[in-house]
DNA sequence: TGACAAACATACCATCTAGTCGGTATTATT
DNA sequence: AATAATACCGACTAGATGGTATGTTTGTCA
């Protein structure tokens, strides 16, 4: 494993519960939350709603858990990257790769946190938001040092995450695996327009 | 006016038909497209659900106009600039100050332009693409332009697009109008960041 | 072998929703 | 004044949905 790679993939869970939150998760994504019944879940978990209603309390949690488990996996996967690295450049760089490798490994996961966040209900929502300001401080805390130690030059922290993860969240909406392009050199294009722009 | 301001504004409708779009635009957007129900834009236009039927075919009709309407003016006001500015590099940034004024004057439109399209019937959304695949040409063109007269150096103007576009987008999740900074404060740090990068 | 809990299935309910349809008041037209 | 089109209202329906209450089977362990 060389310095570079992210070493970024989705957990392989295998009981029951893990088993319907993932066929709904993906019947979620192609279909949208509202959509999706709790039958069609049921059905292509192989059980019965009553059966279903074992495992999980309602569609609520459903989506709760769901949304839970990305975000916590998605930051332990950045906590790594910012324990291993000290320089803020070099940290930057691989924060991103992770970012975008997440964004590889969990792209149903990640487009339903962005399409039904708005959905759980205000005290879940709160909790799901707060991990995310998280998530994103990591990257604030990158700049900060860059910019402290002069290799950085930004108005404003707080808006160049914002600018930096809406490119590579956006891709939830375009992003294909199977496409021309493999993730790597998708990230290559992209650290190279963050950190140097476009003009020659 | 200058030659640097966007001039967008939005449209002022005010017969029934674009007042129940109005209202109906601003419910999706809080509550959803899915848990408003026909009665909750009937009420909050002030009729009752059969004087709204006999304006509007159907629940999919609404969303279908609501994108329509929201992406042939966003097209007619990039198309305004193409024609206006000739230089690549002063095109590029033009534009992305009159997308970013777009964002912030159709909030609303773009938020569910991105959260519902894909409730659109296949034919729809076929359609509705289609234009946003116009909207993203005319940025893929100016890159192109400025590439090849050597101002702007890119592997690709494709992705570049995709980049650029889906940092300024994902503004929809955030921008709030009435916060700290003004578009046009954003857009300077935005378009610093696109053309200049992080790296001093 | 009997008891008991885990892991489901079946049947059901109250509620909500998009859409319809016949009717009515109002305004414009001839 | 008669006709007709416009702009609605009120009541209704058929289907779907989240959730529940009550079984039934299967495995485990004393």
């Amino acid at each position: 494993m060389t310095t570079d790679s992210t070493n970024v993939t989705r957990r392989q869970g295998s009981d029951t519960k893990t088993e319907i939150l993932d066929v709904a998760l993906s019947l979620f994504v192609t279909k949208g939350y509202h959509p999706t019944s709790m039958q069609d879940i049921a059905e292509a978990a192989g059980l019965t709603k009553g059966g279903l209603y074992y495992y999980l309390k309602s569609k609520d949690e459903v989506l709760y858990l769901l949304h839970d488990r990305f975000i916590m996996e998605g930051l332990s996967w950045l906590r790594k990257v910012e324990e291993e690295v000290n320089d803020p450049e070099k940290k930057l760089v691989k924060l991103l790769k992770t970012h975008l490798a997440i964004i590889d490994q969990y792209k149903d996961d990640i487009t339903l946190f962005f399409e039904a966040m708005k959905y759980l209900s205000q005290e879940k929502r709160q909790e799901v938001k707060s991990k995310r300001d998280d998530y994103e401080k990591i990257f604030i805390k990158a700049i900060e040092e860059g910019r402290n130690q002069g290799v950085f030059s930004i108005a404003s922290s707080e808006i160049a995450v914002l600018y930096i993860l809406g490119a590579g969240n956006f891709m939830y909406t375009w992003y294909k695996p199977e496409g021309k392009k493999t993730i790597e050199e998708l990230a290559d294009i992209f650290i190279g327009m963050i950190m140097n722009g476009l003009v020659k």
